[in-house]
DNA sequence: CCGACTTTGTGCAAACGTTCACAAGGGCGT
DNA sequence: ACGCCCTTGTGAACGTTTGCACAAAGTCGG
């Protein structure tokens, strides 16, 4: 979801699925290099990585037979496969769009810069905040995105605007030659085919863990005794109407969810 | 992926993949309904929302039938079961812990509190930072993780944290009686079945779509003329040795990526 | 040099998700 | 009241992803 480019060209050769997860077997492989360890097994890194081992094993084949049978796979060989995958042998410059809380906050991160990216530039809208300087970058005016792109041949930009503004910004940085987007906003972007783009909202998050969350609960109170559930049944009278927000459910529903967590 | 509980209670009735596109179509449907518009088709919706109608259609299937054929859907109705089905006619308090740029930029968001979500309180664990006031929180001591779950019947956490205090604020917020969590850093928790975890990570979203972007710039090279090919080619002499980042593609990639999105 | 042991890489089947295409059902004009 | 037209809801085909289970292929001790 959230991607455009995949149907543009059939033969992909290596799974969706696995590319999302490549960055985080990365991420273990790192962690494991740091603490010195030169051969890792497909299931101690599985487990580093949160998924299971043959999962893991499938995934590294798609890149090539480079593990050893009887041992397991090289670290520092494996980084190296991967990054080269991932096409983080190569350096990304990106450009942010927004210089609000969110904005700020990535332009500070430090995972940003670390493996592959840099921060070409960081640019808003908001001409009080134009000029100032944000993890040592100087603020650029959002008329620049032209420029900037071109200056410093940008084919990823992040947008961190609000949503009013979000397609505008969007619609620029893609005809100035921007051919990836991170989207911030909660809003749903329009591209032309051959842009992909990745979104990333809280709100859409928090909801999703909320259904789980209220899905829990009602196991719980399937769990519950007769009395307690007819006892909160009748706390819930004359519930909704198909109005808006109907009543019904208090504020009480967040300690039943607490109840499966033991 | 990132979830844990999914497996442990194997009849949802409500498949994952539609769960996750619920809240686009929520937001899809607040939008239309603030244009007051009252009736919408399930390819006007699925337009919004970014996805084909047969798909939007499915997943509302899930529900029950909501829709009235030849007509389409009653957009306020809509958005009630949808709501109720995600649990936002309840309110959730919501925890954060990391009062860090990110923390903050959370706390900011506008989007939060706006539906179902509240933000109970902020915590730190810096010394200096606790005490401040912060989006109208002043922000509370890390130490009091378990008291502040208790007191509000917090089930939703958000880690904010840095990485290396991720896994120990996790542990203290299940502890606590925390179920779902939404983690931004970047590394995988472990949690006990039953408690929800779902990742937000820029790093790993930058890295995909650099693997796209990538794999673009390849395709759109063996796309071009074989003329130009050779000048890009030749320009780009000398670029990097094999040690980490591989050679060729420099940094024009943009460019050639570019040829694509036409 | 051999045989026991370990771990990879993969064929296969089941689960899950998407898309097509159309029957079923309801409104609306006449 | 009737029939046309529109849109939903869904059966069935298809594609993708997961997980099992095991043969292939390597190491290592003797």
């Amino acid at each position: 979801m959230s991607r455009r480019s995949t149907s543009a060209h059939g033969s992909h050769g290596i799974p969706e699925a696995t590319v999302a997860r490549l960055p985080v077997y990365l991420r273990a492989l790192y962690a494991l290099a740091d603490r010195g360890i030169a051969t890792v097994s497909s299931e101690e890194l599985a487990g580093s990585a949160g998924v299971n081992s043959a999962k893991l094993r499938k995934d590294l084949s798609h890149l090539g037979s480079y593990g050893t049978r009887g041992v397991g796979y090289d670290v520092e060989y494996l980084v190296y496969q991967v990054s080269r995958e991932l096409g983080l042998t190569q350096d990304w410059p990106v450009v942010i769009v927004g210089a609000g809380n969110l904005g700020r906050a990535l332009a500070n991160y430090g995972g940003f810069a670390s493996r592959g990216f840099r921060i070409a530039a960081l640019l808003d809208a908001d001409s009080g905040v134009v000029g100032t300087r944000i993890a040592r970058h100087t603020v650029r005016s959002a008329a620049d995105i032209e420029a900037v792109v071109k200056e410093h041949a940008v084919s990823i930009g992040v947008i961190a605007t609000p949503a009013a503004s979000a397609q505008g910004v969007c619609d620029r940085l893609v005809a100035a030659g921007v051919t990836s987007i991170l989207n911030f906003a909660p809003i749903v972007l329009s591209v032309p085919s051959g842009v992909d783009v990745r979104k990333v909202d809280l709100s859409i998050e928090l909801q999703i863990l909320a259904f789980h969350a209220q899905r829990r609960a009602i196991v719980g109170v399937a769990h519950l005794g007769e009395r307690e559930w007819q006892e909160r049944r009748a706390r819930r009278k004359g519930a909704r109407e198909p109005a808006e927000a109907g009543p019904g459910l208090g504020g009480d529903t967040g300690v039943e969810a607490q109840a499966v967590g033991t």
